[in-house]
DNA sequence: ATGCCTCAGCTCCTGAGA
């Protein structure tokens, strides 16, 4: 069985990158941020005729979330309960067991601002609703954009970028604790290659040089942790023509 | 560099992303 979480920047441009990328890797959960578009405008169909069901959680130009699932999806939630949001970034499910949780993370734009604030109260809420849906859910995956970096490591430039948005102590603060509830982050179970990113910026050919971050995570519980036997960014998309900024990341188990 | 790309939208510029 594998998950994966991509960060699309637009379903409506990348969906025959998302289908292509489906058919070559054919996965049982794919959860997809930043759709960028309304309920009404999500291709169920394009994912149907493809062998996947879906569930998605849209808003008009920005955020926008959904799971598609090989398998039916049960006890389907939007954005974090007792949360009050107006900014759709939240679903969770239970597929084939597992209650997969997909998200993107507020940017937060610069520590200090309303954004950054807003940042820190979606974490608080999400950290407690995740510490209730590990209770009642052995078996969960969290996944997505994190907007996070957890260390050095996930950063092409530390010394340049220290302090800044995603990088800040109170930022990296709030990702430990969700790795305090139990947690574990899927990538650094293995090995990886040198400057394992997730994310390039469009500009100044960041993906040839490599100068990324890796802020898309997939973090699994103990009860997964024990299945898990892979977890690995997928850079070729981010290689085509049109791509997204972001990279899939792959989850293997079994 | 308040820059550089890319995307959406009350679209020929602006806000936001990261």
């Amino acid at each position: 069985m594998q998950l994966a979480t991509w960060n699309i920047n637009s379903l409506a441009v990348r969906l025959p990158q998302v289908l292509d990328w489906l058919a070559a890797h054919p996965v049982d959960v794919l959860a997809l941020q930043e759709l960028k578009l309304t309920d009404d405008k999500f291709p169920a169909q394009a994912f149907a005729d493809a062998g996947y069901q879906a569930q998605w959680f849209g808003q008009k130009t920005y955020n926008g979330v959904a799971l598609i699932t090989k398998a039916p999806m049960t006890d389907v939630v939007k954005n974090i309960p007792g949360f009050e949001d107006e900014q759709s970034r939240v679903i969770a499910g239970t597929v084939d067991g597992i209650r997969v949780i997909g998200a993107y993370f507020p940017n937060g734009q610069a520590p200090g601002s309303d954004k950054f604030a807003y940042k820190m109260r979606w974490l608080d809420a999400l950290r407690e609703w995740v510490r209730a849906e590990l209770a009642a859910h052995p078996q969960l995956v969290l996944m997505g954009d994190y907007n996070i970096t957890f260390d050095d490591l996930d950063v092409w430039d530390p010394v340049g970028l220290r302090e800044t948005i995603h990088c800040t102590t109170e930022e990296r603060t709030h990702l430990q604790s969700l790795i305090g509830l139990g947690l574990s982050d899927a990538v650094r179970l293995f090995p990886q290659p040198e400057k394992n990113y997730s994310w390039w910026d469009y500009r100044d050919l960041a993906f040839r040089r490599n100068r990324g971050l890796r802020i898309d995570h997939i973090l699994v519980s103990e009860a997964l942790k024990a299945r898990t036997s892979a977890c690995a960014v997928d850079k070729v998309p981010r290689k085509n023509e049109r791509p997204s900024d972001h990279a899939p990341v792959v989850l293997t188990l079994g």
